[in-house]
DNA sequence: AAGTATTTTAATCAAATGATTAAATGGAAG
DNA sequence: CTTCCATTTAATCATTTGATTAAAATACTT
């Protein structure tokens, strides 16, 4: 029974680095695919302080999810339940946002979704985000403009549209379709082209009549 | 030196079986996650009859790996190729049948492009996709329809559309955006808003002017 | 400088895991 | 029945891997 181990001063340093080798490794290989020993090599640390800082693989992993989903979707909410803005601000808010998060972190989606489908983790979400967005001035504003159209859908529509792309870049590359280096390009593109689609889309029949 | 193995009469069914089983547990763990005594338990067998069949859990997973990849790919040319529908036929096709598809097989896409950007597996593509696919049917009508869209812009938002939903599915759940019940419905519904969105996009504003 | 607490390391453990081996089982052919 | 061969199994190996321990090195306080 050992007293709670706290590391006051010199801190920052060693466990920012593993943190940041932690971030790095499990991005690229996922929970499973993550040895602990190349978490250390990456920082450049001994396997054993892995364990002194953080109490196991299981714990360090967890504290970069939290990070990852935070960045993932922390953007989004503010944008949405900004009552100043217009539905096409909006639109043109979140797609300029995100591609230039995503620009940054082309594994990012990819990464989380498929660690929350794999259930790797044992996070809860803080606030009911679901109901949050339901209730946030972007679904009024669509409701208003379109109340045949579904908010879910529509918002689905356009952060796949965002999306997608970042997900399927490493197909994209294995079928030589969007070169590296041509890819961002691309996406710096779509942020001109997503909101004229998405007032295209806004714009649309009614599929319901 | 034995001589290659070779499974003539009874072939059929352990083999089979096996390979079900890896289908399964490989799609919902992922390579690195999975463990062949998870995949033989799952078949009913003694683990040493996964490693007699096949001689690895990498060739086994490549076995896999090539038949998802097929699965996800495999629709998509013949829609693209055929000079005798038109353009929203196509669309149409298209969204018709991913849907379809994926409705059955919901976790497919993020398996496949996780497993892929993580590179566990060394399969070289057959047929230069990209280029079939930016020569096929679909883009020429694409290109004479909008001069001033990319084609890989479009086809970027439509697969977005579709697919973006099965691979944010986890997401979804965890968050109570859309419960597990309404989740396919929602996606047989979007086989008529996409083909009706993709419409109102080719006759979107030209971005360029 | 001594003493104390913190940080870091080398060595090692125990469990998990991919793979192999040698033996058994069971059916088909003669 | 017995021989033969494909199939299946139990037992075991060797390596990997998450984690621990005890000691050494370093920093901090007085």
């Amino acid at each position: 029974m050992t007293m709670q181990v706290e590391h006051s001063h010199t801190d920052t340093n060693t466990e920012e680095k593993i943190i940041a080798a932690a971030r790095k490794v499990f991005l690229s290989k996922g929970f499973s695919g993550t040895r602990t020993r190349d978490i250390a090599e990456e920082a450049g640390i001994n396997l054993a302080l892995l364990n002194y800082y953080f109490r196991s693989k299981q714990k360090l992993f967890e504290l970069v999810m939290q990070e990852k989903i935070q960045k993932l979707l922390g953007s989004l909410l503010p944008i949405f339940n900004n009552n100043a803005t217009s539905l096409e601000d909006k639109i043109a808010l979140i797609v300029d946002n995100y591609i230039e998060i995503l620009s940054e972190s082309p594994d990012l989606p990819i990464f989380v979704l498929n660690e929350i489908r794999k259930k790797n983790f044992q996070i809860v979400p803080k606030s009911d985000l679901g109901t949050v967005i339901m209730q946030s001035s972007f679904i009024k504003q669509l409701q208003e403009r379109r109340t045949d159209i579904n908010p879910v859908q529509f918002l689905l529509s356009i952060l796949g549209m965002i999306i997608f792309p970042f997900v399927a870049k490493p197909l994209l590359d294995y079928n030589g379709l969007a070169k590296e280096d041509i890819f961002l390009s691309l996406m710096q593109e779509r942020k001109k082209l997503i909101p004229v689609w998405a007032d295209a889309i806004l714009k649309s029949n009614d599929v319901t009549k």
